[in-house]
DNA sequence: GCCGTTTTCGGCCCGACTGTTTTCAGTCG
């Protein structure tokens, strides 16, 4: 909706002041917490987390929905939840939550970060000692005041010391390339074990979140001991934070923890749904299973008697799948694939056969965003162009940097006619080869070229790099915004949107110009950028670089439901870096997004006249 | 706090590992 339709009448709040989603969450977390610790019926703080979790994910803008009288039915968000959202959006504050944090110090909830610190023990530790922060943890626990406690030795003492300092070194999530690394690293190292039939990765990693915190590994085996003691002798292996017959959990050299289980062999179905997760996707699952009469664990389906417990004895019964296909089925529902396992709709999804038709990584024909070393890329345009044939794409389009970014390299006109002759000797190569039969065999079968395009860069004044005399010389324009990123929402948001209404500019790449962990997203009217995208035929990327994932899940998902096109692109400055790609399809699958929303699972001819009608004089407005 | 054609009250998902226990609570995923 526009900005400007609020400037009238008794001003509800405008979008930014109210609080985003994220921040909701982080209220209703804080509150779960903050009740953990007062010893309030767990089932309690339970529902706080599980709310959080679900205004969190939200597809809208929750606040914001409140204000204006129609908020969204959320699973999990009942009545009293639901009044204190409206609290926080109407007045940016929430009694309830304000009376609860001065009850107990405001670093109190410091402590439940450490390992090992659940709120039971931060309760014990406050009230009996009076300790409130990790500052005074560390010191009761290096004096050895903690042992007198019950539950409390000289052991736990140490435990807290090695927790508190682990917190300040390992805190950083890891992004997609570094979470694929320490995989490969352990799967490596079991790999040749005896009794080993494969090695999978779980958790959050699976499910292809965009940041990583532990990494969950399953090791298919007979006999769980050699793998678990070749896992914990690694010699990247910094510490073995614990140890057991079926699973065991190390840290790796100034890297993260990973988690180890063992699943047997014929009943992995089971282990693989209960270790990928989510948890809120887990409990679905076991809901449906306890209502069908079975207990649902990583061991199986185990079947309950009358009372509701689990079968013992004689009258035992476990039954086990060796695929998660298998598992789904026993409760009457279709697979679902690993990246929609969020408890975000998938299950009523799957039930009313409705699962999306995921992307793959195999339908897309090309990829609109790379650079040589024309700019700011490491390696010539002829090895970038025969690296992307060579997966069987039908195109790449060549963006190299504009003029006026200096530090990549930016293009002048004159190198960008001089690009243009390079490339063009290149397809003709491509193309005798394909005629004389001598492509490589993945060639497809419109053959493979590489496009001519340019990465535009939006100046801080809204104009564009290139003058359209230039930019319609172009097969393809890629338009992005590096500077002037801390104008107002109002400035850069025209900014954006002079773009996306230039006929020759196609996709804007990296929309938020977010960089994970480092920077925040531009401050956009996100509303209005995706109608003018939609209404243009502009396409927003999905930019695959880990530390990028630009559009992000939410803001692609919505998107594409208002009527957006995106391309699925790896912004490769060297050859290796076209795996950004399956990371980039990773989160379009996981955004719920289908081929036909991606303009680049397209063939090259259809492509370029996507691009050739919305280059057409009057196509824009 | 949430939720419901087995319920508007009384339930609410499951197991491994650890540490300090003499049979189990707390934490974690």
């Amino acid at each position: 909706m526009p900005a400007s339709d609020q400037s009238q009448t008794p001003a509800p709040p405008a979008d930014a002041d109210l609080p985003s989603n994220a921040e909701l969450a982080r209220i209703l977390h804080e509150i779960g917490d903050l009740l953990e610790i007062k010893g309030e019926l767990v089932f309690k703080t339970v529902a706080y987390h599980r709310a959080a979790d679900v205004i969190g994910r939200a597809p809208v803008a929750v606040a914001r929905a409140y204000v204006d009288g129609h908020p969204p039915a959320l699973a999990g968000v009942g009545r009293a939840t639901a009044d204190k959202v409206a609290e926080l959006a109407r007045t940016g504050r929430l009694a309830y939550h304000e009376a609860l944090k001065a009850e107990f110090p405001a670093t109190l909830l410091d402590l439940l970060n450490v390992p090992g610190l659940g709120p039971k023990t931060v309760r014990q530790l406050w009230t009996t000692l009076g300790i409130a922060d990790l500052d005074a943890l560390r010191a009761a626990a290096a004096d050895g005041r903690l042992r007198g406690m019950r539950g409390m030795s000289v052991r736990t003492e140490q435990a807290i010391l090695d927790g508190i300092d682990g917190l300040r070194s390992r805190d950083r999530r890891m992004l997609l390339g570094e979470a694929r690394d320490a995989v490969q690293l352990v799967a490596d190292a079991l790999a040749g074990l005896e009794g080993v039939t494969r090695v999978v990765p779980a958790g959050s990693f699976r499910r292809r979140r965009e940041t990583i915190g532990d990494l969950d590994l399953l090791v298919e085996t007979t006999d769980a001991g050699p793998a678990i003691g070749r896992f914990t002798t690694l010699p990247a292996v910094e510490s073995v934070l614990n140890q057991g017959t079926e699973k065991a959990s190390v840290e790796l050299e100034r890297g993260p923890r990973i988690d180890l289980m063992r699943m047997a062999p014929g009943a992995a179905g089971t282990y693989l749904i209960h270790f990928t997760g989510s948890k809120a996707h887990n409990v679905r699952l076991r809901e449906r299973a306890r209502d069908r009469g079975w207990s649902l664990s990583e061991k199986g389906f185990a079947r309950l008697a009358e009372d509701g417990a689990v079968r013992t004895g004689p009258d035992a019964e476990l039954r086990v799948f060796a695929s998660e296909a298998e598992a789904y089925a026993f409760l009457d529902l279709p697979f679902i694939e690993p990246e929609l396992r969020e408890d975000s709709g998938e299950i009523e999804a799957a039930l009313e056969g409705r699962l999306p038709n995921l992307l793959g990584l195999a339908d897309l024909q090309g990829d609109l965003h790379s650079h040589s070393d024309w700019s700011d890329g490491t390696q010539p345009i002829e090895v970038m162009a025969e690296a992307a044939r060579r997966r069987g794409h039908a195109y790449q389009v060549l963006t190299d940097h504009s003029v006026s970014l200096a530090i990549a390299r930016g293009l002048t006109p004159e190198r960008v006619a001089m690009q243009a002759r390079v490339i063009a000797g290149l397809n003709r190569r491509f193309a005798t080869e394909e005629d004389a039969g001598t492509a490589p065999p993945e060639t497809p079968a419109e053959g493979f070229r590489l496009l001519h395009g340019c990465e535009l860069e939006i100046r801080a004044d809204g104009r564009l790099d290139y003058d359209d005399a230039l930019l319609s010389r172009f097969d393809l324009v890629v338009a992005s915004l590096h500077v002037g990123r801390n104008q107002s929402r109002s400035e850069l948001t025209a900014r954006v949107l002079g773009a996306i209404r230039n006929p020759h500019v196609d996709v804007i790449a990296h929309p938020s110009g977010r960089k994970i962990g480092v920077r925040d997203d531009l401050d956009l009217d996100w509303d209005v950028i995706y109608a003018e995208a939609a209404s243009t035929g502009t396409v927003l990327e999905m930019n695959g670089s880990p530390p990028r994932l630009d559009l992000s899940v939410e803001r692609a998902r919505h998107a594409v439901s208002v009527g957006c096109l995106v391309a699925v692109d790896s912004d490769a400055h060297r050859v290796e870096e076209f795996e950004h790609l399956a990371w980039g399809a990773s989160q379009a699958r996981r955004a719920w997004i289908e081929s036909p929303s991606v303009i680049n699972t397209r063939s090259r001819a259809a492509l370029l006249d996507y691009v050739a009608r919305n280059d057409a004089p009057g196509r824009r407005a």
